[in-house]
RNA sequence: GGGCCGCUAGCUCAAUUGGCAGAGCAGGGGCCUUUUAAGCCCUUGGUUACAGGUUCGAGUCCUGUGCGGCUCACCA
């Protein structure tokens, strides 16, 4: 590699340091430049996608004479993936959006000097038009038999060079691109070769699809709230915060949608619901991206008991329309998402897999159940985060199987309603499958005073914690103070769905553009 | 933030105990009318992530930095 400056027709378009191979390139695109073909060309013509023009071959008359006799010209679009010279003759292979398709290139065809323009000046990852007959070839491959072609952008940086094939349905890879870092780096290159990360954001597209239509169907309303905030709320994270430069503002990305959400309870919305992206200036990790997109639904006159069953349908409703099945196969194991699904408190599954019964234990015994399992103790975390912590520690790793875990400590809890008859337990439930937590909803609280209470309780809380009072939102509890309807609330991590329906480990691999450090 | 591991050609990877930095694909030049990882002949390509150190000699050993992966912590 070697600084260069680079001429372009009207001057100087890159400085960086090119390697041979682009240099080669642009050698390439200039020779095209002087015959009169524009490498970048305003407009492209296609008649068929490769998937409808397969399809229109093998449904025409069987008798391959007469096919290729009478065959219209068809004129297709795509990537050029491969290319085998033969001397008079050439194969190559194109992709589009629907899959790919053979090329043949006859000297007695094309002339002999268009195929050596095309052998010289054409590289894999072009982006070309090519207009033929389909044909099928001796070994049976439908075969678009080119009169020309013409390229449409000329890709002057190599792709990562993957070679691939499809030999019977099995797709073999060689040179395979994947190392993961390159791959978020450049995930335009990533998914220009693997047609496996495509799919994973296809059935991402189809799970936020279905989750609408099963929501809409229910008449729920779609909505959007501010992702600026002057008070952050609904759950317990740290924010992202920025600045309005002209209103002198300090403002914050949104951590959750609750705390809007359920100021439209009170405006007279009985059931709405969003989909966006939160925030989190928190730790990245395989089930945490800085900013993920979550699924809020709020319900008037409905409860906990009533979200659980509505969850089960949800989450099958979507498995079934984007896997075809209520049966998943995940990180080796066969999840079912056919209701119902298992039920289990928060007590009883903390005393199955660790034989601590919290009801029974202070906030000093269950610390001293830490120090014999040799656990460090938080010095100031409350007894429901003890709790908390022991369930992440010794159940949560056991629910492989859709779960829900219901009924939880009061003081983790802020916005749940406690149980009647129960005032320590909030109405509660988190949703746990192949070992990741995927839902948290509650009977939302919606007592204008027992609400302000616990925002001060929280306050106390965060003060000893981190320095930082946890901010009280008084704008919400006016709104409470209204009347808003009793009501049932839900929250879902959409990159963890998609995890789940595509066997995926990483939440980054069912993220486009996941974060990462700045490079140099 | 801590610990462990990694970083070699455009891509995927080798390199014995510290002893000439290599292969396949991609690229370049040829031959080739049914190939499909096409084949055959020839061939270009390297600041071994970066900066130091030890050594006659460092991809290899040591220190630091960057980035990544895994993991722990954090994350109602």
């Amino acid at each position: 590699m070697r600084i260069i400056v680079v001429v372009y027709n009207f001057g100087v378009i890159s400085m960086r340091s090119l390697t041979e191979i682009e240099q080669n390139r642009l050698a390439k695109l200039e020779r095209l430049q002087e015959r009169g073909e524009s490498p970048f060309p305003h407009r492209a013509e296609r008649t068929h996608s490769i998937a409808m023009a397969t399809q229109y071959f093998s449904e025409r008359s069987s008798d391959k004479e007469e096919n290729e006799e009478n065959g219209l010209e068809i004129t297709l679009c795509g990537r050029l993936r491969a290319v085998r010279t033969m001397g008079k003759l050439a194969f190559a292979h194109i992709e589009d959006v629907s899959g790919r398709i053979q090329l043949l290139l006859r000297a007695d065809a094309i002339g002999k000097d268009r195929l050596k323009q095309f052998e010289s000046d054409f590289d894999l990852g072009d982006i070309v038009q090519v207009t033929g007959k389909l044909m099928e070839t001796r070994t049976g491959e439908v075969t678009l038999d080119l009169s020309g072609f013409r390229m449409l952008a000329k890709s002057i940086s190599p792709l990562p060079a993957a070679k691939e094939v499809d030999a019977e349905g099995d797709r073999k890879v060689y040179s395979a691109f994947d190392n993961v870092e390159a791959r978020y780096r450049e995930r335009y290159a990533d998914l220009a070769i693997n047609p496996h990360v495509r799919e994973i954001f296809r059935v991402r597209s189809r799970v936020v699809s279905a989750l609408r239509s099963f929501l809409d169907k229910r008449d729920f309303l779609e909505v959007e709230t501010p992702v600026l905030q002057p008070i952050y709320g609904g759950a317990a994270a740290r924010p992202f915060s920025t600045h309005h430069n002209q209103l002198h503002q300090d403002l914050f990305l949104r951590i959750s949608f609750e705390l809007y959400l359920k100021r439209l309870l009170v405006g007279g919305f009985e059931r709405v619901y969003e989909i966006g992206r939160d925030f989190r200036n928190e730790g990245v990790s395989l089930t945490h991206n800085p900013e993920f997109t979550q699924l809020e639904f709020y319900w008037a006159y409905a409860d906990y008991e009533d979200v659980m069953q509505m969850t089960e349908q949800m989450v099958a409703f979507v498995a079934k329309k984007v896997c075809n099945s209520p049966l998943v196969t995940y990180q080796g194991h066969q999840l079912n998402f056919h209701p119902p699904w298992r039920r289990v408190s928060l007590r009883d599954a903390l005393a199955e897999y660790s034989d601590i019964d919290y009801v029974a234990c202070s906030a000093n015994q269950l610390a001293s159940h830490f120090k014999s399992r040799g656990l460090k103790v938080p010095s100031d975390a409350t007894r429901g985060k003890l709790i908390e912590m022991l369930f992440s520690k010794y159940v949560e790793p056991h629910f492989i199987q859709p779960t829900f875990v219901y009924d939880y400590p009061r003081d983790i809890s802020p916005l749940a309603k406690t149980k009647e008859d129960d005032s320590d337990t909030v109405e509660r439930f988190e949703v746990f499958v192949g070992g990741l937590e995927l839902c948290n909803a509650f009977t939302e609280l919606n007592d204008p005073i027992d609400q302000e209470q616990r925002f001060l309780d929280m306050g106390g809380n965060y003060d000893k914690d981190s320095g930082e009072a946890h901010p009280l939102d008084l704008d919400y509890l006016k709104a409470m103070s209204y009347g808003m309807p009793p009501n049932g609330g839900f929250g879902m991590g959409v990159d963890r769905l998609v995890m789940l329906l595509t066997d995926q480990s990483s939440i980054r691999e069912v993220i486009l553009f996941p974060h990462l450090r700045s490079k140099e």
